[in-house]
DNA sequence: TAGCCGTGGGA
DNA sequence: TTCCCAAGGCT
């Protein structure tokens, strides 16, 4: 490293990249300089945590190893790959952006922060960190770890969302991210925000940028940032058809849009209150009519900010629709050794524990 | 712009 | 049990 470029960099900056030199937790994407493997580590770990993401990065990367392979799947194919992960666009948008990387790049993801940007799935942050990380380029992120870390070293209060504390962050990102070596020293940020600087009890005697920390002279740490605000819950009742035929399902796949978009599930149907004419509504989805059986019980999960309620009825009917029907674009008989090859969310997986168990 | 979009782990 | 939320993006 030149004396010249070392001595650019800010007395908090050196202080971090040092530590992450030791302190750093030997994770899978850190072992590789693919630009297309450090893509789609950033992608699963979007409001996921680390070591749900540490499988199924393996998984997808050994199914699809490149972005040509992922770009000639149909979503169909990837989605499995994907399913129990959550935010299901994320896959959507990775499977778009890999086919325009195809079209417009020659296969290979640019090396440029605004064209990433302009990728499907790639906001600030993740156009940010795969400059960074993969390319080397000095381009700021700021993700939730960022955010704490920054809000505490210096004092910038508002609440997540504040528009104010945003830009203000956003500078602080690229003020700071100028220097050597901009790749590790974003990820020092999240680092230090995901095993230190954390949400609740904070170490920061075993902290790197303690001597640099605005609010622990404060004695602020604590307080900073403040919680974010949610909405309450809403509760989503639905009631769901399980059509038995020689052992197997009948599963519908649903529209590439809204929740569990492109997923495979059950009929399901809104079941906003108790005197909604059952049969009625799962034929309406089904595009078939269908007469109820037995009431299989309940099955109860809970989203961010959707308390699920299915309900689950044998059902059945005379012929089952083979093409688009009702709300569906597909059907098909699923037997339950065929299961791991759909996407299926982790919601359905449990109504067809349960419909399969009885 | 604020609501939507999943999941599982920890306190 | 209930609440929190973890390497956000889209509309």
């Amino acid at each position: 490293m030149p004396a010249a470029s070392k001595s650019r960099q800010s007395p908090l900056r050196a202080a971090l990249l040092d530590w992450f030199d030791h302190a750093r937790r030997d994770l899978p994407w850190r072992r590789t300089k693919d630009p297309y493997a450090i893509w789609l580590s950033e992608v699963m770990l979007q409001q996921t945590q680390v070591v749900t993401v540490i499988p199924y990065w393996e998984r997808f990367l050994a199914r699809f190893p490149t972005v040509g392979a992922l770009a000639a799947a149909a979503l169909d194919e990837v989605l499995p790959y994907w399913s129990g992960l959550g935010y299901y666009s994320r896959c959507r948008n990775l499977h778009r952006a890999a086919q325009a990387v195809v079209a417009e790049h020659g296969g290979a993801l640019p090396a440029d922060a605004d064209a990433l940007r302009a990728l499907p799935g790639f906001g600030p942050y993740t156009a940010g960190a795969v400059a960074s990380i993969a390319f080397g380029l000095e381009a700021p992120i700021v993700d939730g770890n960022v955010a704490r870390v920054f809000s505490r070293l210096f004092l910038v209060e508002g609440a997540p969302g504040d528009r104010a504390r945003e830009k203000r962050l956003w500078e602080l990102a690229a003020e700071q991210v100028k220097g050597p070596r901009p790749g590790d020293f974003n990820q020092a940020l999240m680092e230090l925000g995901a095993t230190v600087c954390r949400v609740e009890r904070p170490t920061c005697l075993l902290c790197p940028a303690r001597a640099h920390c605005g609010a622990l002279a404060a004695g602020r740490v604590e307080e900073l940032p403040p919680a974010r605000v949610r909405a309450p819950r809403k509760l989503l009742n639905l009631v769901v058809g399980a059509w038995e035929r020689d052992g197997a399902l009948l599963l519908g796949r649903r529209a590439e849009a809204g929740l569990f978009g492109g997923l495979w599930e059950l009929p399901t149907a809104d079941y906003p209150a108790r005197d909604v004419d059952i049969p009625a509504a799962l034929s309406g989805a089904l595009g078939r009519k269908v007469t109820l059986g037995e009431h299989l019980g309940v099955v109860r999960r809970t989203l961010t900010h959707r308390d699920l309620e299915l309900h689950l009825f044998r059902v059945k009917g005379r012929s089952a629709p083979a093409q688009a029907a009702g709300a569906y674009q597909a059907f098909r008989w699923v037997q339950p050794a065929e299961v791991a090859s759909l996407g299926l969310s982790a919601a359905m997986v449990k109504v067809l524990e349960r419909a399969w168990d009885r």
